[in-house]
DNA sequence: TATTGTTATACTCTATAACTATA
DNA sequence: TATAGTTATAGAGTATAACAATA
């Protein structure tokens, strides 16, 4: 299970570089990714999808609104509100990532056939349900770094 | 390929958890992993097994000499230099977590025989290589969370 | 009264640069 | 001069608590 650990570090650390490179970082292309997905959201809504309070949604937007990722205007009919919205140079962004993404995919099976693939990834989902099952059950699992 | 990315996500945010239940953290706990397995050594030593700087790991041995983790000693003969060593609490607690990890280990993969696990093994460690690959070729890999 | 976002404050990890004590 | 660790400063993510404006 080592080659587990292994590759989700390796992935990370490989992520975090070239987010870097494009001026974000992983919790800001959370955040991207939602809208991405999502459309215009409120901030509110934001901290919900992400996981996490409203006072750090508040950073993260501050953050990409001075880098020019994401635009805030007042909501149309609740004037608590504001709406974050994706701008072009947003938009773009994550439709490249988008792009990219598939081309890793595909990068990281290469040289397998497809029912290998196949295979793998049922192995994975039921590594994926005892983790769950694991989680709920008590709520351990350990260490490692 | 997603599900290696879940079980990525999942896995890192149940470690924090139960880290946090034992007053630690990802980083902390990276320390004293390095000095369960290597023994006393200086903070420069850390420095470079946690590919970070010597002023950072000052940080993590303060708190984890606040939390009663680890002590420091002079070193014998380089009175510049600091040995970091694990307490009896710190040694314990690693003891305890290389137990843990290999009940976690087999949790995962219950279910599974013998040989589907070193089946999906060798597949894990092509898609290693295959990352590795890609990552030295170039320095591309996307988003994703 | 309840909700939305903000200011205020604090903790953790991380980095660079400058400084002290020793080699 | 070079090395080990520290202080000083800064930026990122995160959290709680108190507060403003609006529902």
């Amino acid at each position: 299970m080592d080659r587990l650990l292994e590759v989700t570090v390796l992935f990370q650390h490989d992520m975090e570089s070239n987010l870097g490179a494009r001026g974000l970082t992983v919790s800001r292309t959370h955040l991207l990714w939602v809208l991405h997905h999502a459309g215009p959201c409120k901030q509110h809504e934001l901290a919900e999808a992400l996981d996490v309070t409203p006072r750090n949604v508040t950073g993260l937007v501050d953050a990409l609104v001075a880098t020019g990722f994401v635009v805030r205007e007042p909501h149309p009919t609740d004037r608590r509100a504001t709406l974050v919205i994706l701008s072009d140079k947003g938009a773009a962004t994550m439709e490249a990532m988008a792009a990219e993404r598939e081309q890793v995919a595909d990068g990281l099976v290469a040289g397998m056939s497809a029912a290998t693939v196949d295979r793998m990834t049922g192995d994975l989902e039921v590594v994926l349900l005892n983790l769950r099952t694991m989680i709920s059950e008590a709520g351990r699992t350990p260490e490692s770094p």
